[in-house]
Formats: C-alpha cells, sequence, structure tokens
DNA sequence: AATAGAATTTCATATATATAAAAACTTTTT
DNA sequence: AAAAAGTTTTTATATATATGAAATTCTATT
C-alpha cells in the first residue's frame, strides 16, 4: 500500500479522536487516543491551536476543537458536485425502504461511500461516508466492476486479491466473473453475506456528472430477501432517475 | 512563533481550499491553493484518498472531499462543551441586539473567537470561529487581560508587542492599563476603531464550565454608538446569563 | 494519427519532523 | 509539608518526508 503521510492521518486522526471522545481531552490523553508520543503530539496540538482549529477548555488544560472545522467541512458539503442532486431521490429511496441508502463510487481498488442514508429500523446497516470496502465481496463493488471495459475489468482483477472476508466470499476470478455476468444480465448486483455475516445488499450502477456511481440498499438479509422484488424496483428506479437528473456530464 | 507542524497545516489548508474553491480540483490546481509542490501536494491526496477523505470526481482526475470531514466536524460540535448551553443566550442577545455576537476565549497570547453569530443588517461585522485576534486592540481580548490577576498581566504584557494596527490603536501599556481600569470601572470593555477602522466591539467577561471568557457585540461605530446603552445592557445581561446557566465548574 | 503541451507520478536526496529522554511543572498521595 | 506520580515542555538526533528533476501518462490540437 503506498505509504501515507505520517502527520497528515494523524492531524485527521486527532479530529476524529475528538469526534469518538466528545468532550475536552489533555494532551496525554490525546497522544494515547491516536497512538502517537506525546511528545509528537504535543507539537500537533500546538500547530492546531496556532491555526484555531483548538482552544484551550478548563484549567487543566484540556483541549477541544473549535467551530472552525465544522465551518470548512459545512462549505464543502454545501457544494459537492454530487449530492446535492442525489439527496433526495437517495433519501426518498431510503423512505419507501426503511433500509439504509448508499451512494458509492471507485477509487484505485476499493469502493469508497459517498453518501450513507441510515435506515429507519433498530437493526440496520451503519456506514459513514468515506469508508472504503473490497470490490469483490460488495455489491457496489460488482456494479462497479460491472461498468468497466473488459480490458480494465482483467487489469483490475488481476491486482485484486479477492481475500476470504466471511464463509460466503467469492474467492475465485472465474465464480466473481460469472456473478457479475448474472448481475449484467438482471442490472443488478447483489451480495448475500459476502462482506458481513447477515447483510444483504443490493447495488444498481448509475452515472452522475458523467462519473460512474452505484446506488445500493442494505440491510440483513431476512427482511431484504422478504422485500426483494419490490427493493429492487425501487432501487432501479433510484438510479435511472439518478441518471435523469444529473447523469450526463 | 513557535514553528507549526507543516503536514498539519497544508492538511487544514487542502480543506480550506475546497471550501473556498466550492469545486473539484485537479492535483495542480490543489498544490497551487495551498501553495505546496506538486509533488509534495501528490502524496498529501494520496494519503487523504487512502483515508476516504477525498474521492476522484470526473474523468479528468479532479478530487474533492467526502462528507467524512462533516461527520467528524459534526460529531465535534454535538458535544462542544461550552457552546451547548451558550448557544440560546448568544442568538437571543443576536436578534435583540441585531448585531454580530461573539463568544472568545484567551490562547495564550490571543484572543480565539469560539462562536460567531452574525448580525441582521446587510453591512456588519463578519468573522468565524477560530479566528485569532490581538489581545490589546479587541474587545474580548480587553475583557480576558482585565480578568487577569495582577501578576499575570503583568507578565503577559510585557511580552506582547502592542502593535500599531489602526490609528486608533493603543500601543503603550500606560494607556492600556488605564484604558482596562476605565472598563473595568464600568464592566464594559470597549474599542473604537482599533482593530479594525470604523469597527466598534464591547464586550464583558464571563465564566463558563469555570473557563474565563468573554462575549462581544461588533458592529460599524456610527450604528453602535446610536443604541450604545441599550447594548450594554443586553451585553451585560447575556453575560450575566451564561455566568447563571454554566458559570460553575 | 501524430505531435506538442500539460498534468501526474516516481525517485533520490536534502530537509523537516517525530521521537526518546530529560527537564520542568502540576497534581495527588502520604 | 514532603514525596511520589503524573503531565507537559524542551532538546538532540534518528527517521520520515518534502522536494526538484526526470519519467511517464494524459489531453488537446493539428
Amino acid at each position: 500500500m503506498s505509504s501515507n503521510v505520517k502527520t497528515a492521518v494523524r492531524t485527521l486522526e486527532a479530529f476524529e479522536a475528538f469526534g469518538r471522545a466528545q468532550k475536552p481531552l489533555t494532551l496525554s490523553e490525546l497522544a494515547r487516543a491516536i497512538r502517537a508520543p506525546v511528545s509528537s503530539c504535543h507539537g500537533l496540538v500546538t500547530t492546531l491551536r496556532n491555526r484555531g482549529y483548538v482552544y484551550s477548555v478548563g484549567a487543566n488544560r484540556q483541549v477541544y476543537p473549535t467551530r472552525r472545522i465544522l465551518d470548512v467541512a459545512e462549505a464543502i458539503v454545501r457544494n459537492d458536485p454530487l449530492l446535492e442532486t442525489a439527496a433526495p431521490v437517495l433519501a426518498r429511496l431510503r423512505d419507501d425502504t426503511g433500509e439504509t441508502v448508499i451512494l458509492g463510487g471507485l477509487e484505485p481498488d476499493a469502493v469508497i461511500y459517498l453518501e450513507v442514508i441510515e435506515g429507519l429500523h433498530t437493526i440496520r446497516y451503519t456506514a459513514k461516508p468515506g469508508e472504503m470496502k473490497p470490490l469483490h465481496s460488495s455489491a457496489i463493488g460488482k456494479a462497479m466492476l460491472a461498468s468497466l471495459g473488459g480490458e480494465e475489468l482483467t487489469k483490475i482483477l488481476s491486482r485484486l486479491s479477492l481475500a476470504r472476508i466471511t464463509d460466503a466470499t467469492i474467492t475465485t476470478e472465474k465464480a466473481l466473473r460469472s456473478d457479475l455476468e448474472e448481475g449484467r444480465g438482471r442490472g443488478l448486483f447483489v451480495t448475500r453475506g459476502e462482506n458481513v455475516a447477515d447483510v444483504m445488499g443490493m447495488a444498481v450502477p448509475t452515472t452522475l456528472a458523467g462519473q460512474p456511481l452505484a446506488v445500493a440498499l442494505a440491510g440483513p438479509i431476512g427482511r431484504m430477501e422478504e422485500a426483494f422484488n419490490v427493493h429492487a424496483k425501487r432501487l432501479k428506479a433510484a438510479a435511472a432517475e439518478l441518471l435523469r437528473c444529473g447523469g450526463g456530464s
């Protein structure tokens, strides 16, 4: 895996740590949370403070992020090229099906979740935007693979490891290709416990702003199987609507 | 100034750049925006991509941040120890006065804006959370200085440069001390064009969760002078209410 | 198609930073 | 009140990264 810039990762991990802790942290608590030496964490916190991203809280030298990061994030998301058109369609699909709706894209060798609208059931598929999933064991992954040209598909399959994740994971190229073919046939790609036991995913490829993406529904196998046909129909309708709304470049 | 960790700054600047651009950027555009060499920017973008913080948009290799950063920021702000109690009080003060309301704290040698609720007029004081202001030329700064013990005040004043920022800036320790004394007398600290020409600020010290802070109103001098007494009264009332709500540790 | 121009990616190395260890502070315990 | 335990800050140095330059890939134009 191409090496990541350490401090960039830590900077983000620091914010994530505050998001998890949901309370001010001392320097050493933060250092523990991001598994960095206190001395390194010290430099990072100083930098964040100088930049107005964290402030000191309380007498005991705790720190917490300011609203600045939220301001930046909101400005970014406000103008997301894909989401503003997609959001209403995805929201309706969620309301109609009650299951978690996901919009995903292809990052070099993985699926990336761009938008997640969680289902309404107590037991539901939970995920966050930015999460990455394997291409061969997720419904969106299959949809993205299937949308590639034959040559490109061959290239990417040669790079992928097709690692076993659950008992149901497809781990041979032959089986995967045949599964993709089946999916192409019915315009719908399915996983049954191939990435997470008990989870069923259904995905349909679409295009937004000229970019190939996929919409998916995910939930517990039992509930999903029961409503399979209705869900499939609604999912396809949503994908088609996305194409109409913003499919062209 | 204690040196900042370069990559941490760049990571944040990258997000800020997307917030400003409000559209996907190519690698070289981003590099230009954060004034970094393309090769360095490349490593950063790769890292952000691997972490699910950016995704590729369009065929021409542009990238844009995912919602992940917003998710993190929202989790952080949702539990801000100071803001949840303060927000309604500040919002009412803004509604009552029509002017921009600021909650500020003391970072080592500067004021940091923790919350900004912008005024309702077309011409209004504009700022963002996380911005830092000089201690000697901002109303909040004066309020924070005045709340320090005599010894600590002396120490911090010896470190400050009291730089001239506008014609009206107070630049001598003697004048500043006498201004602080005047402010203490009426429980209200004022600036008239000392940091930004034409801007008047009024601040009152308060305490939230055991931490000394200050609430301020800022707007154009003319309008602020006109309503001085009413504003002062409301500002003091808000500061007192903050004390009541969340003043104790 | 072929070429020029631009953007991205790779690579070796100079440079900046992450780190352990020690020093300076705090806070807690005895 | 003294000692102990814990935390933050500083410092020197080993380590990781930022960088210019070269190689490659992509895009636009003819």
